[in-house]
DNA sequence: TTATGTGGTATCCGATCAGTAACTAACAGT
DNA sequence: ACTGTTAGTTACTGATCGGATACCACATAA
C-alpha cells in the first residue's frame, strides 16, 4: 500500500496566525491566572499576590508590566496614604475574558477526567494499566 | 486617605484552578498551533511539519508525545509502504477547539489593534502591509 | 548503487523563565 | 524611634525551552 500525499490544506491562515499573536500575550506562567483575578474587578498589588500566593513579587511586577505593555491591563496609582496601584483590564482585555473561560471550562474537564482516572476502583471503564 | 482592605474574594477556585491544569496542556510554544492543525482531520507527521514550517523535527515530536501522554491526541503507525504516522485529536482534544477559537479570536483582534496603531494616521483603517 | 522520503533520535547551545533573598522609600500608627 | 505596609527593585541561580545540526533504519525508485 503506497503512500499517498493528502493535499488538503490545514485550516491554519497563510499569514501570521492569530493564534501565537494571542499566545504570545497568554505567555509566561502566571498570565492567564492575573487576568482571571482581575477580571473580578480592579484590584491591587498586594490583592493580587494573596491571591496568587505562589507567584513572587519579581514575576507578578513582571507579568503586569508585560500585560500594561500590550494594552491588556491598565495601571493607576492611587493616591492613598500609603501610595497603593490598582489594576485593572482594559477593554482589549475584556476581551481576553472569553478565552480564558473556554481554557477553564477545558481545565474542569481535564480535571474531571484526572479524577476518573485517579480511583480505578471503579465498576464501569476501569482505565486499563498500560 | 487610609487604605481600605478589599475583603471580596477574586473568582478563582479555592483548590487547584483549571486554568493551570489546562495551560498545562497548552503550554509549549507550538502546542496551539498543532492541535488547530489537528482539529482539521488527522495529519501525518511531514504533513505537520509543512503545516508549520518553523517548527523543528525534535519540538514537533516532543510536543506530539506530550499531547499523547495527555491524551489530546492519538498515534497511530499506518501499515503503509514507507510506514507512516497518522496523529488526530482525540475526544478530549476535541474538546480544546472552542478554547482555541476563542483564543484566535482574540488574537485577531489584536492584529487589528496593531494594524490600527501602526497607521496612526487613523480614519480609514488601512491595514498596512507588513 | 545512490538518492529520496518517512519518522524520528541524540547532542549541544543559548535564551528565557521563574524562584529566592535582600533591599529600598515614604508614610501611618504606637 | 521603631515597626509595619505598600509597591516594588536588584542580584544570583537553577530549570526548562526551543533552535540547529547531525544522524539513524527502512523502503522504494532510478
Amino acid at each position: 500500500m503506497a503512500l499517498k500525499i493528502r493535499k488538503n490544506l490545514s485550516p491554519a491562515p497563510p499569514n501570521e496566525c492569530p493564534l501565537s499573536k494571542c499566545m504570545e500575550v497568554l505567555r509566561g506562567a502566571w498570565t492567564p491566572n492575573i487576568i482571571w483575578n482581575l477580571s473580578g474587578g480592579p484590584r491591587r498589588f498586594s490583592e493580587l499576590r494573596v491571591d496568587i500566593p505562589k507567584v513572587s513579587a519579581k514575576v507578578l511586577t513582571t507579568r503586569l508590566r508585560d500585560l500594561e505593555a500590550k494594552g491588556v491591563v491598565l495601571r493607576e496609582v492611587k493616591p492613598t496614604s500609603p501610595p497603593s496601584v490598582e489594576y485593572s483590564l482594559t477593554d482589549l482585555g475584556q476581551q481576553l475574558i472569553p478565552a480564558i473561560d473556554a481554557i477553564a471550562a477545558v481545565g474542569h474537564k481535564l480535571k474531571e477526567r484526572a479524577a476518573a482516572q485517579e480511583c480505578t476502583k471503579g465498576r464501569g471503564r476501569r482505565v486499563a494499566a498500560e
